[in-house]
DNA sequence: TATGAAATCAACTGTTT
DNA sequence: AAACAGTTGATTTCATA
């Protein structure tokens, strides 16, 4: 489904999502329109999903990461699930439902903990269905990537 | 030290990291040199960090996501620091080292559990210094974007 | 810093294989 | 279906204010 030179193109954006076309149409050996053709379809297919921005969290007053586990009754009721209410919250980087503790864990980005601890007690804790929460504070971060590895 | 204009133009980035430059001058109101000038310099000064691709992680078998809490021994020896090992592994997109539990916090990406296995005794377990490893699998995902909230 | 002119590049359309 | 060439418009660089 996605031939070498496919596999090729992406790896080059993988390590330079905004090198201009006709360098990586250089580096494969293809006609600059072949390749943002390859790229078009694979925007289309699905295979590439989008581009972002990595903004200095350090420039914006977020640099504090923390991980907090949230335990849910299992039976929610309220408005639209947990999942969604917390995928809601702007600080909230990733909401993820996990096996074995009935919650969901959830990545969190603030300026430090004192805003921490107001995102915990003023907008997760007044959820319907959150029984409790555990924080795991991040002291220091050695790597942190979208990227995946591909073959 | 970023003024309204600029924060204007991250926030349209943030939108849309590919938006044509022509298309931020006019919601910004200034030449699109001047939009460039405005990101060149902020690029240099790492107010922006970098610009990434975001690939399918189905079509790359790399669905399972799985979060590792590695416990290691307080002083360790070996060559380099056991977050730098961590951090040369592939599947592992975060590598954060966390308060309370003298050890990191890991985030990979693995086709199935299988490939976690591996992951797990061969290339993490194999580290000098890690005495146990504790993972959380997830089941879905609901929110996943390195975007942060900017004012 | 911002601008406008000039060169380079992107993106669309045709044509070919 | 995929690559290419030509055209149009956008991006980027540079001189200037």
């Amino acid at each position: 489904m996605i031939d070498e030179i496919s596999m090729e193109i992406l790896k080059i954006l993988q390590d330079k999502a905004r090198i201009p076309n006709v360098e990586v149409s250089r580096q494969v050996g293809l006609a600059p329109s072949a390749v943002l053709e390859r790229i078009r379809k694979m925007e289309k297919t699905g295979i590439i999903d989008g581009y972002e921005v990595r903004l200095n969290p350090e420039r914006f007053s977020r640099s504090q990461i923390s991980y907090i586990h949230i335990t849910t009754r299992l039976h929610s009721s309220g408005k639209g699930t947990i999942g969604d209410q917390l995928a809601a919250i702007p600080e909230i980087q990733e909401v993820h439902f996990i096996a074995g503790e009935d919650g969901y864990l959830v990545k969190a980005r603030t300026a430090n903990t004192e805003e921490l601890g107001d995102l915990l007690r003023n907008q997760i804790a007044t959820i319907e269905g959150v029984i409790a929460t555990r924080t795991t504070t991040v002291l220091h971060t050695y790597k942190e990537t979208s990227r995946i590895p591909i073959r």
